[in-house]
RNA sequence: UCCGCGAUAGCUCAAUGGUGGAGCAUUCGGCUGUUAACCGAAGGGUUGCAGGUUCGAGCCCUGCUCGCGGAGCCA
């Protein structure tokens, strides 16, 4: 069977076609039915007369309930009038499964229950739209790597101890060989793929059991991460300009309809085109200090210090060479100034915070076994990576982008579990 | 873990300490161009749970449960 979709209606006008889908919504006015279908590509409405069908037709039309999957059968037409800007005057209908009382109606709904309702919520035409720029985004992440030479290469998820020693980790019983660890990032097992490889990046989902609470954390969510030998650290900020120029300017060419579903305004999205701003920790010390906000040198930026850093700024920013103190181990010092970790964040605009963090690696064998020991990380779960240094260590740099912050930036959404089709958060691990 | 807010019909929300309501959804009726259609009618309630104050508690107090927002931590 050739299946038509509603996207692709301009094609088939004054045809009579059939069409398979949902019935999103229906009115009715006396001896004229409207149904709207819904078929994931679109909406179209159908409109039934009563003399135009049988009588069995028009009352089946009549008593289908919102979600009902339904096969419709018709002449199509341009009609202005009608959402989508095309109509159905239909000659049929078949009811492939009869629904009532579908529990997402037209009306305003609360988060909670969406979210227990999250299978049926996908299929709004606002989360469909968010599932589209998202997949779009994914697919474009892929081929600015593939285009440019590098290897997709998967890290494992189960891993015997943490990879940057802070976060907390989800923990499991691994056969007779004691705890296994859900990964918090693929990172130093890309390391070892740049080795081998020259240019990696891995791309695949990450666990924190952190218990935060906030609209920019989930407790599993997506991160690419590429690595580049012989990448330094401004090769490194290079490369994440061209990539997010290129993730943002692919949905902008490729997603108007999307975005114009989910209302985002584009123009903010549209300045990001390289070079981006580049500043100095010490530089985004001194926004903040003259935005009157009390922030000691040292510390680690908060949520609100983010927003006002990135404010000053039309499209992303980097932040780099951070205080060693609050980086991981894994970074390299900055030769200039010991105190500081070659390290860059990028900041989104409009509040989104922190979308990119990345670093150049720390390569010499004797500093990072000094780290490991700092850090009082278990230096014999850290030897397969020390062996990296030991054959033919190299400098080298990458980054991780979070998925889901991605996609909430460009889309313009208030909180991450829209980001993703199942949002995994500490109260809720359900549907 | 800490701080703040909340929980009333299937859903979204009202209700001065004094007989718990509306819109949507559902069911029935009306309407040949509706746009979250509209008009008329009906059904629908252990006010999150447990105690307390009071003649009387959805409302005040205590504890608990669940959720929302934020902090810390981070992508």
């Amino acid at each position: 069977m050739q299946n038509i979709y509603i996207k692709d209606l301009s094609q088939h006008i004054g045809e009579e076609i059939t069409l398979t889908g949902w019935l999103y919504n229906k009115r009715s006015s006396g001896k004229i039915k409207f149904i709207i279908l819904r078929d994931g590509t679109g909406l179209l409405q159908c409109v039934y007369f009563k003399g135009n069908v049988t009588p069995e037709v028009f009352e089946l039309a009549d008593r289908l309930g919102q979600e009902s999957s339904i096969e419709v059968k018709g002449k199509v037409k341009a009609e202005p009038r009608a959402v989508g800007g095309y109509e159905l005057d239909a000659t049929d209908l078949h009811v492939i499964s009869e629904a009532h009382d579908y529990p997402i109606t037209p009306k305003d709904h609360g988060v909670e229950f969406l979210m227990d309702n999250r299978h049926l919520w996908l299929r709004s035409s606002r989360q469909v739209a968010i599932m589209r720029i998202r997949h779009r985004i994914v697919k474009a992440i892929r081929d600015f790597f593939d285009n440019r030479g590098f290897t997709l290469m998967d890290p494992p998820i189960l891993t015997p101890a943490a990879c940057e020693g802070t976060s907390t980790l989800f923990e499991t019983e691994y056969f007779d060989l004691g705890k296994a660890y859900l990964t918090q990032s693929g990172q130093l097992y890309a390391e070892a793929g740049a080795m081998a490889l020259g240019k990696v990046y891995t791309f695949g989902p990450t666990f924190r059991a952190e218990k935060s609470k906030t609209r920019r954390h989930l407790t599993e969510f997506w991160m690419v991460e590429p690595e580049v030998a012989f990448n330094d650290l401004n090769d490194n900020m290079d490369l994440a300009e061209e990539f997010l120029e290129y993730i943002v300017q692919t949905v902008l060419k490729d997603k108007q309809e999307e975005l114009k579903v989910l209302e985002r305004d584009t123009t903010k999205l549209e300045n990001v085109k390289k070079p981006l701003p580049r500043i100095s920790y010490d530089e985004a010390v001194e926004i903040l200090k003259k935005n009157g906000i009390d922030f000691q040198w040292g510390n680690d930026f908060g949520g609100t210090d983010e927003t006002v850093i990135s404010n000053q700024f039309d499209r992303p920013v980097m932040v780099h060479r951070y205080p060693a103190e609050v980086k991981a181990f894994y970074m390299k010092r900055d030769p200039q100034n010991e105190k500081l970790a070659l390290a860059v964040d990028v900041l989104a605009p409009e509040g989104y915070g922190e979308i990119i963090g990345g670093s150049q690696r720390e390569d010499s064998l004797e500093l990072l076994q000094a780290r490991i020991k700092e850090h009082n990380l278990p230096q014999s779960a850290f030897e397969w990576y020390l062996d990296l240094r030991r054959f033919g260590s190299v400098p080298h740099s990458g980054f991780g982008l979070g998925l889901e912050r991605t996609v909430s930036w460009i889309c313009g959404l208030d909180h991450l579990r829209e980001a993703i089709p199942f949002a995994r958060m500490i109260y809720r691990n359900t549907p």
